[in-house]
RNA sequence: GCGGAAUUGGUGAAGUGGUUAACACGCCGGAUUGUGGCUCCGGUAUGCAUGAGUUCGAUCCUCAUAUUUCGCCCCA
């Protein structure tokens, strides 16, 4: 037997109705925000990552799928959805649009080379938005508010928004050299890994789950100590646009977002849930400012999240949530007899050209194993056809809910489903 | 890249180095001659992830591989 690739995932049943639910309601609400939907390529050229990320980190080096296609092509599977987009921005010309600010969003699968865990797939799928040309503090604030009002809709209650400042170029760098010089006397005391980070990501240690208790990480500087003005008068608007909208939040310095190409804001909505496992970021993203310029654009600051769906649909499974999805037909058609089938066929093709959700019988069951078959399908109506009926163009509609059954001419059967229904 | 746990029908699973691999749910059929859901009866794994090995004999013991799962690292 062949099977599915590891970290790979199939989704179908009942998960496959959530999962369209789901992509309903994130289409409806970017809609509402005035997003534009955009569909980038699933494999890009490895550059476009590379530089987007920097070549020194794990991310690079092991953990992206990296192909040569038959030209020789150095491709490489997308794992994160922002580098697409803004290449697709500069290629296209965006910042010339019209309309500014340009805001996107995107819904697709990403691919990671990783050991899988809960939470953790190596193709998963993310949908995210992406704001670009626009520094308004607001729409930092309006972009954490979108994966905000999708939990809320969707019933989610136990998450926790964290956001930070990295401030400016001269903010981060000052207050990186000044964490570097106030860990380095202590580095013998913090756990093998940190040593390592010291000089490769000092941000990092702060978020170091081993060294969470240390003494020395909970007296660290912050980096809300060493903000300049701007900085800080900008990181007190995006709270105070967040406050006007009632979104609850809390200042965390330990959330850095990993890698360079981030400035001032950045943000982080993790699950509370109980048991919810390791990997407990739903959303996060943050400002990029740099990373256009980065590209070979003009300089373009810029702002946006990703949302995981996979861990969402977790989320949605480990609070019990039930989501609002259609699991029911309308009617389903029965019948026995070859000449009762043609008939069965005829209407079935009429009603479902007329909007009707309906479904009939294909596997020879019994009469009474199409009612059971009628039961699993949730069917509100069911139709049975029998030959002696269907010389008077009469067929018998049943009501699965109160059970009471009539006889109905043929031709009148559409107008009474759209009223019953 | 590193480590722990797991893998038995459609599903949940019990079980044992030795005849026919429990039990339950589901499904199919029948009792009910074309109106179900209750009840009763019957049918539902030549098979215990795969491949080697130990053994007279392996689903059970050993090893390898794969997959699943949970962590670590990393986290875009």
């Amino acid at each position: 037997m062949i099977t599915k690739q590891k970290g790979t995932t199939d989704i179908y049943g009942i998960t496959g109705k959530k999962w369209l639910y789901l992509n309903n309601l994130i289409e409806d609400i970017c809609r509402s925000y005035n997003y534009d939907y955009i569909r980038t390529p699933i494999f890009e050229a490895t550059e476009l990552f590379h530089r987007g990320v920097g070549e020194t980190t794990d991310i690079v080096t092991k953990e992206t799928y990296d192909f040569k296609d038959r030209g020789d092509r150095s491709i490489t599977l997308r794992p994160e959805g922002t580098a697409g987009v803004v290449r697709s921005y500069i290629e296209n010309k965006m910042y010339g649009d019209a309309t500014q600010p340009v805001k996107l969003f995107y819904n697709g699968t990403m691919y990671r080379y990783e050991r899988p865990q809960s939470g953790r797939m190596r193709e998963l799928t993310q949908f995210g938005c992406e704001v670009l040309g626009c520094d308004d503090p607001y729409i930092d604030a309006e972009v954490i508010s979108i994966p905000v009002l999708l939990f809320k809709m969707i019933g989610l209650r136990n998450i926790k928004v964290n956001i930070n400042t990295l401030g400016d170029e001269e903010s981060r760098n000052n207050y990186r050299e000044a964490l570097i010089n106030y860990l380095k006397p202590h580095i013998n005391e913090l756990c093998e890994d940190c040593q390592k980070r010291l000089e490769k990501n000092p941000l990092r240690i702060l978020d170091c789950k081993i060294d969470a208790e240390n003494e020395i990480l909970k007296n660290a500087p912050t980096i809300l100590d060493y903000l300049n003005d701007s900085s800080k008068e900008r990181f007190d608007k995006v709270k105070h646009y967040l406050e006007l909208m009632d979104i609850d939040y809390e200042v965390n310095p330990k959330i850095v977002r990993g890698l360079d190409y981030y400035n001032h804001t950045v943000f982080e909505i993790e699950a509370t849930v109980k048991d919810f496992g390791a990997q407990n970021v739903l959303a996060g993203g943050g400002r990029y400012n740099n990373m256009v310029e980065m590209l070979d654009g003009p300089s373009t600051p810029a702002i946006g999240f990703a949302c995981g769906l996979d861990r969402l649909m977790l989320a949605i499974e480990k609070e019990d949530i039930e989501l609002n999805i259609f699991n029911q037909i309308d009617c389903f058609l029965m019948y026995v007899s070859d000449t009762e089938k043609d008939m069965a066929v005829k209407i079935v093709n009429d009603l479902r050209s007329n909007g009707i959700i309906c479904d009939m019988e294909n596997m020879g069951r019994s009469l009474k194993a199409q009612f059971k078959q009628a039961d699993r399908l949730n069917s509100k109506f069911l139709l049975l056809l029998n030959d002696k009926d269907l010389e008077n163009n009469v067929v018998t509609i049943k009501d699965n809910v109160t059970k009471e059954e009539q006889k109905i001419n043929i031709d009148e059967l559409l107008d009474y489903l759209n009223v019953n229904i």
